[in-house]
DNA sequence: ATAGTCGTTCGGCTAGTGCGAACGACTCGG
DNA sequence: CCGAGTCGTTCGCACTAGCCGAACGACTAT
């Protein structure tokens, strides 16, 4: 599919990567599990899992392996990387107790959305995604919220990597549609998820920009129970653009 | 100082941990300042990156390199491996609304205190600490805690590993001390920290344990102002203690 | 006892890693 | 407008070090 550049790589380094990545899934594994998963000798294994625990991103507990606490640091290191994510975090959780729903952040990585914040209002409804989880973009409201102020050929691009599924009756999945959708979105400010990507929820989401640059988007999620009439198409349109307002200038003084 | 088994490591990736570690540190940065940051020619350096880029775990920002959101994921993955993470989480936000000081739990790995989760409540103080950090436990409320209801020999190699170092006045930096803390710690059920690791910071704290082992430990902290006679004596520790029992009950049900 | 695990160590072969030079693209100043 | 200085990238070569496989000791279970 999407060839890279392929420039010379590390075989090394991606046999311990694919070492974390399997210890990511499994919780915990001995050697020969391990050996076993990412197709190398015991003795290869035992060598890279000595390198990993040296540097304390994985640990061993009584002969069996798994990740360490150490990619909390990391996790936190790049968030606060992203200047306004203080202040997300902040006007989010206001937001979501003033509606009693959920409330997201998420930015836009490898063309896709990565979720950064996550908060619960009293009624919150249950999903499946959560912080550090990625999801095409074309489905979501945040996503289509952050595409809308992008460039036509950055859209293009992601298009051709990620391509768009089809997960309801209601995604959008041809560009015409989803060129379209961003034109209206461009135009009202903020963006509708109607069952896009999830049978029966529905999200409304406001982009943040700061310079003319996506930060990333917030939105509100409620089932389509819910979420309808006037509180759905005016209500919370405006709750959520004011929320991105307001993140939007307090990010200046930060 | 503490030397290893030593086995047999991978140099390659050692290489390529010490590009994370330095990417950690600086944001973001060129093929050119991170050869030089980690003592190898530009050649490998970019094969390396061209590694991490593929995986995911580093961003090409035109140009200049950074750590990817990749590590949000494995973040959230290694917390949900803690069994009462998410009991803790609500336990402890409302111990800290109620109390009005800032709450937080901590495990331990590798002999440290490992910052998990953090909560603030109305008037809670701002610290230095911050999850994914790591800290000695000797000087912590939280530390001593967890060491109290490990065995003996354990405390020892801890203090062998890490030493007893002294942050302020009133740290305890002798094994004598220590033993003879953490037995009162036994008896009480809690612990203290009368500004041990910061001047005018004081802290209760009480370990979580689950048939026998120790799961971590959550604390409240608050300034020497505040914290002292009946207040800090009496009821904060009965909160402290209150709530870690809750968190062991209901973490039973999980 | 024995046969099956497991993790660990080690010698040896060769693939692959690291180096350094060279290249093209770019940015400054003069 | 062009040279001197960056930068990132590519590539051939030398040699290291990564990978394998076999062997070992410690366990467990039957």
């Amino acid at each position: 599919m999407a060839s890279e550049h392929q420039s010379r790589t590390v075989d090394a380094v991606q046999t311990s990567l694919d070492i974390i990545e399997f210890l990511q899934s499994v919780e915990s594994a001995g050697i020969t599990e391990i050996a076993d998963a990412v197709d190398r000798s015991k003795g290869t294994v035992h060598g890279h899992m000595a390198t990993l625990v040296d540097n304390e991103y994985v640990v061993n507990d009584d002969g069996t392996y798994r990740l360490s606490l150490q990619y909390l640091d990391l996790a936190e290191t790049v968030k606060g990387r992203l200047q306004i994510y203080d202040v997300v975090r902040k006007e989010l959780d206001d937001l979501a107790e003033e509606c009693g729903e959920l409330a997201q952040f998420a930015t836009e990585e490898h063309g896709k959305a990565v979720y950064i914040y996550k908060t619960e209002g009293e009624d919150a409804v249950q999903t499946a995604s959560s912080v550090g989880n990625r999801a095409h973009l074309h489905c979501l409201s945040l996503g289509k919220a952050m595409l809308a102020r992008m460039d036509e050929s950055r859209v293009d691009a992601i298009a051709d990597e990620h391509g768009l599924p089809e997960f309801t009756d209601a995604t959008i999945t041809t560009r015409g549609e989803l060129f379209e959708e961003l034109e209206a979105i461009r135009e009202r400010g903020y963006a509708f998820d109607r069952e896009e990507r999830i049978e029966g929820l529905r999200c409304v989401a406001a982009p943040i920009t700061m310079n003319d640059e996506v930060m990333g988007a917030i939105s509100i999620s409620g089932p389509a129970s819910r979420f309808s009439g006037p509180l759905y198409e005016d209500e919370l349109p405006n709750l959520v653009t004011r929320s991105a307002n307001v993140i939007e200038i307090n990010a200046q003084f930060s």
